[in-house]
DNA sequence: CCCCTTGCCGAAACCGGTTTCGGTAGTTTT
DNA sequence: AAAACTACCGAAACCGGTTTCGGCAAGGGG
């Protein structure tokens, strides 16, 4: 029979000719599995010069332990999760090589490996969460895209399986993470607008359900208190996360009886649908309304003029939230595995000193039209 | 002992309190682990009716396999592997979140999934992907990128361990392969310039160790030969893979003593080079000179005018070659496991009747450098 | 009525590791 | 010198599945 399955063109699995084994190891030193496990694993019950024996004759023979059967014993399979959310149009296009090396690479440095999957909308998400925790193809997983309310948070906490966040939620309680303050970038956004003269200036924010939005607003809002100018409420638009919502949030600013010379975006793709809206209107971007957003998308940088934005190390993200997600697997509390990276300013021509008042843009919004 | 153990805070893995094993459900029933197995995995010496209060009982308990528990005896983990190469600036960046959720979503359908891996250069591809074949992360592999010479192709033909490749290799012999056809892509390209009534066609490669250089080549001088122009060894550029190089190439190109008034590219990045290169010469892409290229990378379509290009659908793809490789890694020889899929032309602005003649350019060019 | 199949399932080995439990030899304590 | 430790390692159980082997009962043929 085994000639007939051969015979079927079948491969028969990796490593054809049956790999070097625990008990291979054990019998070429004339010593038992037992003895070889804890010495390759550091049990402190060992003789030094034993160990030294077994990890070279280890070496030697070419001895790799299969995570696998390891993980039966201890539960461990020596992997990260990843659920990614890959939605139509947006979702994270660029951000992911970057973000997926810098996981992979810290990961490797450990000898972990990565397990990843893809849903296409947040119910999707879930199922394919709690099925890979079912089945525990993971020892713990990375949550990207983290909601005010997430609902993969509660079922994680709930069943106890370690995990990171890529962001932060609304209760923070058992929950490790990492971000981009998001809300120093907005704040510094605002008050170099200001600086650069712009009296008003408005917010176009992400989606509410999205932490990163309530708190890059309130970034914003920090940043006129630092400027000492007045909030007002007009000036926070509808929320966009594309260039079409940005486009529209765009010409709604702009309809107001004092439309502002200055917009910051939550995010970089809502602010290219302001080029597309200042086209419309007849206005140059970095002249007559000035722009600044956040992500640091590659099309930003081809934009003309180039959008001045919040840059994200994403790959340094990647390579933060693996090896925290790993020492939180081997059991250090959430409560001590939390990091706050700062964004960089990527200084373009979307942001200059306006060349009219908030007034004299209206107006010349209104004869325009006219015509 | 347990106790010392939960209060280091430690999470306990995944799943805290046991999960019902294969044992439950056997004692559930009454009957031995060996007749549930069988039952659930369709042995056919199991009575129609057992299998079906088994699978119902194993339905009710929430009974789910591990999967590394099954490999230790099947030698299968129920994956696939995929090792990116991801390398400074170019890489497949928009290509990358689709691919994925292509490989992911097929794999998912029949309850595999995905093992990730990155790597700087060549180089550490081939340490990673050994590393994960000695430690039997995954069953087999998807290799994008084949270049003419493949190692990885040779590594794991010698072991014996399934792959399927995303492109194409000079040594056919054991390789499963999905690719799209670039070869026609480049031939309508070409014979699309030449009934505009181009006659100077340029062809600008990408870089000679990737396969699909050598077939775009080919499509490129079958486009030129069914339109009845002669071959001209001047007119390819030599390779270019980013905007940098798409530019000087482009240069050189005009420098000859009879330029082209239309090139084609083998990848769009160095098409969007021509942009910067016509700029710089005072030229205008879609009039003076025609570009047609490869890739459908997104900052194509905000290029003014947007980039004439051959779109790949690389979700596609990712779900054939995961569906292909799981058929692979299931015995189904390699040579039944070849597929290829026709480009899809994305007509933008970047390719128009020629404005003038190469003659004519060549003057244009030489009095305007003169000035 | 006996023998031989056939269908169906239990018992036990097995996969490749880890971990518990003792046991032996050497060393220290009394 | 006997007793009590200590350091080190072997024997065997164990993890959660799969697979081989064999046995029993029912059915069919002679």
């Amino acid at each position: 029979m085994q000639a007939a399955k051969a015979s079927t063109g079948a491969t028969r699995g990796l490593g054809g000719r049956s790999r070097v084994t625990i008990a291979d190891v054990a019998e070429d030193l004339g010593v038992t599995k037992s003895t070889v496990s804890r010495a390759l694993n550091g049990y402190p019950d060992i003789a030094e010069a034993t160990r030294l024996r077994i990890s070279r004759a280890a070496e030697r023979l070419g001895y790799r332990p299969l995570s696998h059967a390891q993980a039966i014993r201890t539960g461990r399979v020596r992997s990260l999760g990843l659920v990614l959310q890959i939605d139509n149009e947006d979702s994270a296009r660029p951000f992911l090589a970057n973000f997926i090396a810098g996981v992979t690479q810290a990961a490797s440095l450990e000898n972990w490996t990565i397990t990843i999957a893809t849903a296409e909308d947040e119910q999707g998400v879930r199922e394919t969460l709690s099925r890979l925790v079912d089945e525990h193809k993971a020892d713990g997983f990375i949550l990207p895209r983290t909601l005010l309310q997430d609902a993969r948070v509660e079922t994680l906490r709930a069943q106890n399986v370690p995990f990171i966040m890529f962001g932060r939620t609304a209760d923070p309680t058992g929950c490790a993470w990492y971000d981009i303050k998001g809300e120093d970038a907005l704040r510094t956004a605002t008050t170099r607008l200001a600086s650069l003269g712009h009296k008003r200036i408005a917010h176009v924010p992400g989606g509410a359900e999205y932490t990163y939005s309530k708190l890059r607003i309130e970034g914003y809002r920090d940043g006129l208190a630092a400027a000492g100018i007045a909030y007002d409420p007009e000036l926070i638009a509808p929320p966009a996360m594309n260039r079409r919502a940005g486009d529209s949030a765009t010409r709604a600013l702009l309809a107001l009886p004092e439309p502002p010379t200055a917009i910051t975006f939550a995010v970089d793709r809502a602010a290219l649908g302001a080029y597309q809206a200042a086209h419309a209107l007849n206005l140059r971007i970095g002249a007559d309304i000035s722009v600044i957003a956040y992500d640091g998308v590659p099309e930003g940088a081809y934009a003309n003029p180039g959008l001045t934005t919040f840059e994200v190390n994403s790959r340094q993200a990647g390579e933060r939230l693996a090896t925290m997600l790993i020492e939180r697997i081997r059991g250090t509390p959430p409560e001590e595995l939390r990091e706050l990276a700062p964004p960089t300013l990527v200084e373009r021509g979307s942001d200059r000193p306006p060349r009219l008042t908030s007034a004299a843009l209206a107006e010349r919004l209104k004869t325009q039209t006219n015509i």
